[in-house]
Formats: C-alpha cells, structure tokens, sequence
DNA sequence: GATGAATGAGTTTTCATTCAT
DNA sequence: TATGAATGAAAACTCATTCAT
C-alpha cells in the first residue's frame, strides 16, 4: 500500500478514535492497533501524537471551511442564507461526524466529568427554552423547534462571551446589546407570530 | 483554617489550573503546589481528581445558572432580552472567567494542539464576518461589530449541529431552515440598515 | 474510660480487622475508625502499626499457648491426647476466631490472590485425600472423616517442611521417614480398618 | 532476549522478591531492578502485580501440585507411603524453595512482625515436643525427632482447625477424636517404644 | 487526655516515544 | 520499509505518622 493511501486510512481511523476519546484519553497505541499499523509507523509518518491530531484537524477543517464557506460566502448576498446552503453544511457535519466532533464537539475524555458538564449547558438550554416559549402563544409551539432555537441561543452566546474574553477593549454594554438583538432577533424569525 | 474556608480555597485554585490547563493536563500535583496545601488533603476534601473537578464545576455552573436564569428567563417578557438583563450575565463571565472557561471555554489541553482548533474556528468566523460585511455598505461597518456577531453565528451553528447530531429524528431541512433564519435575522438585527 | 480498658477494646476491634484484612491491608485509619477513637490515640497507646499488631498477637498468643499447654501438656501423659483435652484447644479457637486467623490463618491481604493461593492448597488437600480413600473400602468412608485427615496430613507436611528449611543440618532421608509414619498412622488411626 | 524465555526470568525473580518480602511489601520497582527490566515491561507481560504474582503460583503450584501427586497418589497403596515417594517431595521444596515459600511459608511482609508470629509458632511447638518427650526415657529421645514431629503436629492442628472453621456443620468433638488420634499415632509411629 | 488537620514518602500504573533488527 | 521489544518520565492515589490546639 503506498503512503499516501496508508496515512488517510490512519487519518480516518485516528479522527474515529480522538472523536470518541478526546486527545488526551487517546491513546497511540490503541490508534496504532485499529488502524493496524505499528505504532513505529505512526511515528514515521507523523512525527508524534500532536502531528497525528494537528494532520487530522487540518484535513477536516479544511474541508470543513470549504464547504461553509461554499454555505455561506458565495454567490448572490440575496440568496446567501437560504436554507438550501445552510442544509449543505449539515450535510457535512452529518458525513464527517468525527471531524466535527473533533473540531467542535465536546471532548469526551473522562465520561462522568463530561456528562456533568454536558447536564450543566442542558439546564441552561432549558432556561432559555422557557423563555423563548413564553413569548408564544401556547398552540404555536411547534415541536423542537423552540428546542433547538434555545441550544443556538446558548450557543451564540458561549461563543461571543468568549471572543468578548478575548477582547477586553470591546465594551460590554456593546456586546450585551448585539447579543441581546441577536436572541430577540433569532426569536421572532424562527417563531414568527411571537410578540417577543 | 478551618475545612471549610480551606475547601474554597483550593476550589479557586483548583478553578485556575483546570481552566488554564484543561481536565487532563491539569496535574494533582500542581494544584496542590499552587494552592500551598499537601496533595492527600486534596484526596481527603474531595476524593479524588474527578471530584475535585465535579466539585470546582458544581459551584461554579450553580451560580452561572442562576446568574442566566435571571437574567433570562425572570419578570416582564417584553423586557426579558433587554441588554441590562445580558449585561449582567456577561458580568458574571467577566467576574467568573475561571468558572465560565472550565464550563464552556475551549478545553486547552495541549497548547498548540488548541491552538491549531482555535484557529480554524477563527478561519470560520472570518468567513462568516466577510459574509455579514458582505451585506453592508463600506462605511456601515462599524468596529468589531461585524466580527462579534460572526462569532455569535458560528457559535450557534456550533451548537445548533451539536443538538442535531443527539436528535437524528429532526430532519435536516428542518434544522437547516432554523439557522437560517437566525442568521439571517442576527444580522439584520446588528447591522440594521444590511439588504442581507 | 481508664486507659487499660480502653486498650483492650482498641485490641479486638484491631484483632478484628487484621483477621479480616491481613497485616498490609489493614489500615490505621480503619481501625481507628471503627474503634471510635482518634488515630493520634492508637499512636499514644501501641506507638505504631507494628506495635499494635505486636500487642495484639502477644495478646492472642498468650493465651493460646497457655490453652496449648493446658490441652496437651498437663497431667498424667495416658490420657494427654484424650479427645476432652484437644477439644479445649478447639474450643478457644471456636471462641477466639480473629486470634487464630491473625496468628495461623491464611493472610488474606489481596482477594484474588489469596484464593488462589487457597484453591492451589485445595487441590493438594484433594489428592491426599484421595489416597486416603484409596485406602479404604467404599462403605468404610464416614463422611468427612477423610477430608479432615487429608487437611491435617497437609498441614503436618506443609509444617515439618518449613521446619526442615530451617534445619538444613537433618538429612531428607529422616525427615521423610518420619513424614511417612506420620502419614501412615494417621490414616490407620482415624481409618481403623484400613490396610493403608 | 525473546519473550517467552525473559517471562521465564522474570518470573524466577518475582519468586525471589515474593518469598522474601511476601505479596504486599514486595514492590514492582524492586522486581523490575532485580531482574534487570524495566517496569513497563513487567506490565506488558503480567498485566499487574496481581496478575505476575497469580503467574507465579501458577507456574510453581502446578509443578507441586504434580510432585505431590506422584509421590502420594500414584501406584500400589501399600507403597504409596513409602519414604522414597516422600522424600522426592522433599527434594521439590528444596529445589524450589521460593515456589514452596510463597505457597505454603510463613508470609514475611514486615520482618519483626514475622518473627514475632513464628516465635509464637515456636513457643507452641515446643510445648508440644516436650509432650512428646514426656512419653519417651530419657535415653530414647534421638536427635531431632522430637522437635520434627512437634511441628508435624503443630502443623497437623493449624490445618485441622482452618479446614474446621470453614465446616462448622462439623461437630468439635468428631474433629477433636480424629486429631487426638493423628497425635497420638505420630508420637506412637515415630517413637516406637513410647508408652503414650 | 484527645483530636482535627496535615504531610513525606512511597505505591501501582500508564503512555508517548525510540531502538535494534 | 516495518516492527517487536523496551523505557523514561510522570500520573493518580494511599498510608503511617505527627503537630498545634
């Protein structure tokens, strides 16, 4: 089997194994022995264990950016939301589960350590929920999706604290008041009779 | 000093390394070091390294709960997304960075290995910026506005593909219309004046 | 509570555990614990671990040999092995189980191993017991009566061989012989009709 | 060096450690020095401490196993006693000291502790040996046989009132008749013109 | 006399990494 | 090229033991 073909069979299995473990819990042999390959090999191809992760993400986010920005930037601004675009990036979250998982879904780890956490963002994403069926009329809830309205709030909301954090010359009356439009905004598109 | 003023003690230290350091690399040894006190006393306050963390995230994701259910879900619906309300989250983020990263920032670990995730989430967020930019009039852009709602979007992209992927009953058009709309209507919302 | 009592209350619940757990295994805190006193207490009174167990087998071991002696020593040597004067010493291993474990019973320290160890002596016991019924005709075959004899000439084996490990200076031939008279008389004794 | 032979190696070191120090203060760290390896290959051979001393028992419990069973069981009964049968057991404990230490030997662990519990041992025995010479003139006691036989007896008893306590259906006096017989016809055998 | 609080020193175990073949 | 065999370094965890009060 030439190398090329042989480190993207590694890759698949390596993403497979980080994607269920996390980095740290994943371990070079257990990798070495699915892939059925020596861990000698591992190393000759990918220096060490950080290569091996850094080659992984590299593939996937690659194509993980190629294919949002095919979502997102191209073409017409007009039709640049539309759901269609949208529905292809999902895609290929759905095709290219353990990249994702990799790149952006919570690392595993330690089992009960992961799913306190996991339960802790849950009950926050309920909150969320309540309020955002408060706004509604009772018979206009609609099945999940008020659901998953909350999980992008939550979302959106994790990721702008966090760039917040990381820069401390942005007010923070600035920021409250974007993401504060942004939930209300999000609100009212996905649950459109609410008088939120 | 008694146990209990003790116990708080360590916790905040405790908070300091795993937010630093992440779940893994986070050693017993230094927290002991850095909290001044012998690593059996952390086994003897909280058991092991697992309860230490559980510890750490219990306290610190009771409050932050608390903190967004008030200032979420609480009083008059009309008002409920006002900017005060986040503010006050975002303050509890500013005051709790160690709680809020352990919870919800991204888990260190290895420095380059995040640093390489954090970056292709960055190469995403670029995309999405151009794209909201993309929307605007040159000179409606204003600051890092454009950059934060990004962020935001991604974020509930993020999170939005999370929740699908433990809810494979939705379908994908569905989902997909959800995001979009939010998108669509957070950009609208933050950049008034977008034709987007 | 005066301080004699007090050690001896300290020395059966330490009989107790040492029985159960094994020297190693038993830990100070344990035993504190379930003596309802401090540890610094067991410190002030038996000075250390080794101290304790010392004091406890010293305990034990007095009185054993006295009842020892008292079965098997005393009086008119007829009736020295008269059945009345062993049940005696039965009868204080009956009473004092936790003695007898610490000073002759089968270390129990780790589970698994001790089994092991204990099925391996089993599977010997088995073979001699074999023998002994070989010995015999079928209807001779009481009950227990052989696998009881079979233990005792093991443990008869076991103990003259150590003995023997230590007295390099006595040749195999007589240690043998005597091993072998040992073994015959006794499944003649306790088989009387036997032509072993 | 292939594997299987350095397995064979490690495994008569372990032996050596174990009889020595016994399961508990041996230590894996010593076992790796002494046999000139290093630890991990200990735990890639033996899984565990555990797991090499089980491997060791096995090895050695086996091969007694055997022995004992050749030189008790086999052949015609009116031989199977004969000295020259035991005295091949003998030559097995004497070539395989270590094995036969770990199996049947007084557990070291802690050495005052240990020579405390084998000076009780003693003190027992020799009680029992002048029982023994009780029964014998003066100018018939020859050597060492008194004190073989005190410790055959010791023995005898020890493994009796183990195998008792796990039999408690057994009535003390059925177990009583059949040592006080085992004793009496090894003081008989052994010095044949005893009057006890 | 009694103890809550504290620890030094050691244990087993794991893992990324490399060399000799 | 490929690997079986080997290890240095560090991790989590335990325990007998001792102060300060």
């Amino acid at each position: 089997m030439p190398r090329a073909q042989r480190e993207q069979l590694i890759l698949d299995i390596a993403g497979q194994v980080f994607a269920r473990d996390g980095y740290h819990s994943a371990s070079m042999d257990e990798i070495a022995r699915a892939a059925g390959v020596s861990k000698p090999m591992l190393y000759a191809y990918f220096e060490s264990k950080e290569g091996l992760y850094l080659s992984y993400i590299e593939r996937s986010g690659q194509e993980l950016v190629e294919r949002l920005q095919r979502a997102f930037a191209a073409g017409d601004p007009a039709t640049v939301h539309a759901p269609e675009r949208v529905s292809e990036f999902l895609s290929f979250v759905e095709e290219h589960r353990d990249g994702w998982r990799v790149l952006f879904g919570e690392a595993s780890a330690n089992r009960p350590v992961a799913e306190q956490v996991s339960q802790m963002r849950g009950r926050i994403a309920q909150a969320v929920q309540q309020l955002v069926e408060a706004g509604l009329d009772e018979d206009q809830i609609v099945g999940p999706a008020a659901e998953a309205v909350a999980h992008a709030i939550v979302g959106a909301g994790e990721s702008l604290a966090n760039w917040w954090l990381e820069h401390p010359e942005v007010s923070r009356e600035d920021v409250a008041g974007w993401y504060a439009q942004v939930v209300r905004a999000s609100v009212v598109a996905v649950m459109p009779r609410s008088a939120a």
